[in-house]
DNA sequence: CGGGTCGTAGTACCCCGGTACCACCCGCCG
DNA sequence: CGGCGGGTGGTACCGGGGTACTACGACCCG
């Protein structure tokens, strides 16, 4: 069951997401908040698995509140939810944050897809969003050379052993790749096994260590 | 009608692809193409709404395919799908100027909302590479506490388990812990079996990446 | 005093990971 | 044509890792 705390400082679009949530299995509205600051009190009273967040609200803003709901570390995420697509808001948001930024058009099932995910641990942004999101990212990566260069030893790997190393350093076990790579479990054991001896690591923790230290791993909470 | 490309070096793939798309009205696939070169040229010649773009193939891959697609200027926007969530993938399919990226583990009904966004000049981002991509966009504009501090599962650690798990990042065998901390090895195992239940790991292997995650491991030469 | 936490240590058991070795198919190239 | 590298697959073996459970001394605190 997925615990969610409504924050909108309009009584009726509260009650309209309570019928919505509450009618579907699987979710349920725990409570509801008109301003920021009752937001961060019930949030961290409740402990919703997520929190949907407006963001134009008298007093303390949808923004603020977020800020404060994650950084008391509780597990509590939030999912900005607005009519408007203004780029400050959605950078602060994010900034703030916040798991997700749906806007109030969104079809029911978007919204409660997005709550799924939001409380699965993902994010999620809006398609109309997501276009503008990436154009900027494409623009703020810079291209190539992230500095994982210089290891002769990434070179000997093959692409294939380079992705198997990848799988490594999230922690699969082999038969976790072999179900994702579709192999069979003898066949990812030649792979690490050629991995390890290329890199020159005695078991696959120290690939993990060698992925980290290399840039092919990257944080991913769970 | 969203007309639809669809590129992979599966033919069993191609086909499954084909039986969603066409089995609900308003998509319809127009064309197939096992590798990049087939891609570009098909690409051209159908002028689809939407390509469905593997990475890994032969030849060509996936992500210079979408380049040149893109390149071209036509009105076709490509929705990246892979298998694997590989960080430099998604990067360089943006970057290539793909207007998506999912995950070939994604429920149809996923992916069919992803071809209709695209097609309808949106975006989309699999939520579970949005979370990643969120940080990582949070990391590159300005300011911000990444909120990655205050694990209430590290505070749950006594000092000696701390002092373990430092170890264990480290890629050193219980043997070897219990050498360098002067322990027997049943000691060591006990409190790594204590390390990993209050930090959740399964294994040592989860318990490394915990470790590079929360700062507890430091990148070392050699 | 009793009770809690922490660090230490042991036994028994099972499974996964790693190694060694072999085998087949494919595409590429001399 | 033959050779070769890369990817895939198999068998057999064994040692380390992880779990379950128990135990005891040191220490602190009410």
């Amino acid at each position: 069951m997925t615990t969610v705390l409504v924050v909108d400082d309009q009584p009726l679009q509260r009650y309209g997401f309570r019928m919505l949530l509450d009618s579907v299995p699987g979710t349920e509205v725990v409570g509801e908040a008109a301003h920021g600051t009752e937001a961060v009190r019930k949030a961290a009273e409740l402990r919703p698995d997520v929190v949907l967040m407006d963001v134009r609200m008298p007093g303390m803003d949808g923004i603020e509140a977020t800020r404060r709901i994650v950084a008391t570390g509780g597990r509590s995420r939030v999912l900005v939810l607005t009519t408007f697509d203004l780029d400050e808001y959605v950078h602060a948001a994010l900034r703030a944050g916040a798991s997700g930024f749906l806007l109030k058009d969104a079809r029911p099932e978007e919204l409660l897809a997005g709550i799924r995910a939001v409380a699965a641990g993902d994010a999620v942004i809006a398609p109309a969003l997501t276009r503008r999101l990436l154009r900027e990212f494409a623009r703020l990566v810079p291209v190539g050379g992230d500095g994982s260069e210089g290891d002769p030893r990434l070179g000997a790997l093959t692409d294939r052993e380079r992705e198997i190393l990848v799988a490594i350093g999230r922690g699969w076990t082999n038969s976790e790749i072999a179900a994702r790579f579709v192999l069979s479990e003898s066949t990812v054991k030649t792979h690490v096994g050629r991995v390890l001896a290329k890199i020159g690591a005695r078991d696959r923790i120290q690939a993990v260590i060698f992925a980290y230290d290399h840039g092919l791993a990257r944080p991913q909470a769970g």
